[in-house]
DNA sequence: CTGAAAGCGCTTACAG
DNA sequence: CTGAAAGCGCTTACAG
């Protein structure tokens, strides 16, 4: 591939000269002598070498995301959403997929501070992510879930547990008095934060509530199998609050296998509420995040330049009401958005 | 950060050493004064920097992937095996979503060369995406549709027109008389080959079919509108081929809000194959791409070194027989994947 | 076994 | 307005 060099010497200048022109600076150019710098380049294909830049100017231009699982929807409108927002402010987004897998996810960690991405937004699979590789090598990250704190970065996310009550306390208004939390694999802080948040809505609740408790991998076929075990039981619980919306899709195939209808003999709620919660059968009532806001915020932090003080924001999430828990009212609809 | 260069003072060595240290070679370096450089490494954080080191290695170890539409399960699970096969080769994969839209996937086309990737692999959203920006900087691509051949990049993919055909015909032989071929939008060329396909399996029908044809974009809650609309005449077709599982999500939901039963009152087949499709309701009959196979498939060619002459390959497809269609017999259902 | 030096392809003060 | 030169942080023949 030509270089600089071949440039500079076809048009009769320096590689310096070339360089002005491809960057429009920082020193003018004589318009004659851009003319014919350009041309030797277009002759020649001249494709400047982003690595050699990168080098020599000290920035990548590129922000760097590591998701749990590339194959969720609700990864995938993120990256959408991110990948928009950083192209907007000139940046490349660069996609790491962990496949649920911390090995892995550690090995994206490292392969991106060695390529010196100049920031990067995580979604860990782990509970206690370890990111000293980003702090030693000085590159601002910002998470996109609760982060301690010690940890120096930035996070961006909803309160989980204030839209796990909120998601619960709508399922007890609808009278549904025997709920099963069904939640990720195991004891994960996420699923604590859907736990408490299950916990407080029931505890506060005058009625007396019985729930139970299941779980199973975010994987739309596993949740299917587990809910397909749980409600073929006489004793099957008449409303599932789900962790996400993947869980709440395998729970809405296990009842219409077992011949239940939602939400006339079980209501279901979902979490995250991409957009394909709209086109469930039925539609879902979820919890909605408001992934283009957290992703455009998120680029924003770190475009904004330098690492001040990592900050820690706090997103606002959505009960969207639909028809999985039974009809609701009109009022109703309006009185549980924007809860918290 | 620090550098190769600080490593070296601190453990009063030179570069060279350290570089021979932390790529064991291509010279062997005496057991203490490895000893001192990775004590002195460790000490100092030292992270190596790729992009120096790529720029004299003239190697990446890295793939560039490049997609339509991210969010979307089919390019998801498309990238999860692909990242896979390349990690295993000790490749990273960088992923590029294109949003559907043109400008987007050519300003990753340039991306990917200007950062020299080593090789990247290609899924369009144009019928002729330029690629001489590929081409001409040396990097090799395999697109993962067809391609014209005159293009000197490689390719794999399924047989789109005997797939079309194939469930086409698998619609014909429930008795359906009267059937939509529910296509993409655009006159692209994947549109033309599904509609090939469609009309070679009615043509060759002994039966007289009354076909219509319907088109929407891909996502989901764009065919649910078309499908309303056309579903709720009462010349309705009685069966539909979707070009996509995406669309056939779509039709399946319009079916339910208009009270039409899948397979009693209207059958439907989908298209790509993902593991959402054995859950939707009812589980849709569809035509499986190779996605795994295709993506070994493509990192080996890619990480085979050189580019040789353009190879053309085709993979094979699978029409997975579940319940959209109707009930089929025994032999048929081997090829089932998921039973309920 | 080890080091000084050139080179990868850019950018950017520094002189002219 | 333009060029020679140093530097970004590595790797790798080439000498010792």
């Amino acid at each position: 591939m030509a270089t600089g060099r071949d440039v500079a010497d076809r048009a009769g200048t320096s590689t310096a000269v070339v360089s002005y022109v491809f960057n429009n600076g920082p020193r003018n150019v004589a318009p004659a002598t851009r003319e014919r710098v350009l041309k030797a380049a277009a002759e020649l294909n001249y494709q400047p070498n982003a690595l050699a830049r990168a080098l020599s100017f000290g920035k990548t231009s590129s922000i760097g995301l590591i998701v749990p699982d590339i194959a969720n929807r609700f990864f995938g409108e993120l990256a959408r959403a991110l990948e928009e927002s950083a192209a907007q402010r000139g940046n490349l987004l660069l996609i790491g997929d962990s496949g649920l897998d911390p090995e892995r996810e550690r090995s994206h960690i490292s392969a991106f501070v060695e390529r010196r991405v100049d920031s990067v937004v995580l979604v860990s699979v782990m509970d206690e992510p370890d990111l000293t590789p980003f702090t030693r090598g000085e590159v601002p990250v910002v998470t996109l879930h609760p982060v301690d704190p010690g940890q120096g970065v930035s996070s961006i996310s909803i309160d989980y547990v204030a839209a796990a009550e909120t998601a619960t306390r709508h399922l007890i208004s609808h009278g549904y008095r025997s709920i099963a939390l069904f939640n990720g694999p195991g004891d994960s802080a996420g699923s604590r934060q859907h736990l408490d948040g299950f916990n407080a809505a029931v505890d506060s609740s005058p009625e007396t509530i019985s729930t139970i408790h299941l779980r199973s991998q975010i994987a739309r076929g596993h949740a299917a199998q587990v809910a397909l075990d749980a409600l073929a039981r006489t004793d099957r619980p008449r409303a599932v609050y789900c962790s996400t919306d993947e869980q709440a899709y395998g729970v809405l195939f296990a009842c219409n296998r077992l011949g239940l209808t939602v939400p006339d003999d079980v209501a279901v709620t979902g979490f995250d509420g991409t957009d394909h919660s709209a086109y469930s059968m039925p539609p879902l009532t979820t919890i909605r995040q408001p992934v283009p806001e957290m992703a455009e915020r998120a680029i924003e932090l770190l475009t904004a330049g330098g690492l001040g003080a990592p900050v820690h924001e706090s997103a606002q999430f959505e009960l969207v009401l639909r028809e999985s828990c039974g009809p609701h009212e009109p009022s109703a609809a309006s009185l549980n958005r924007h809860s918290s």
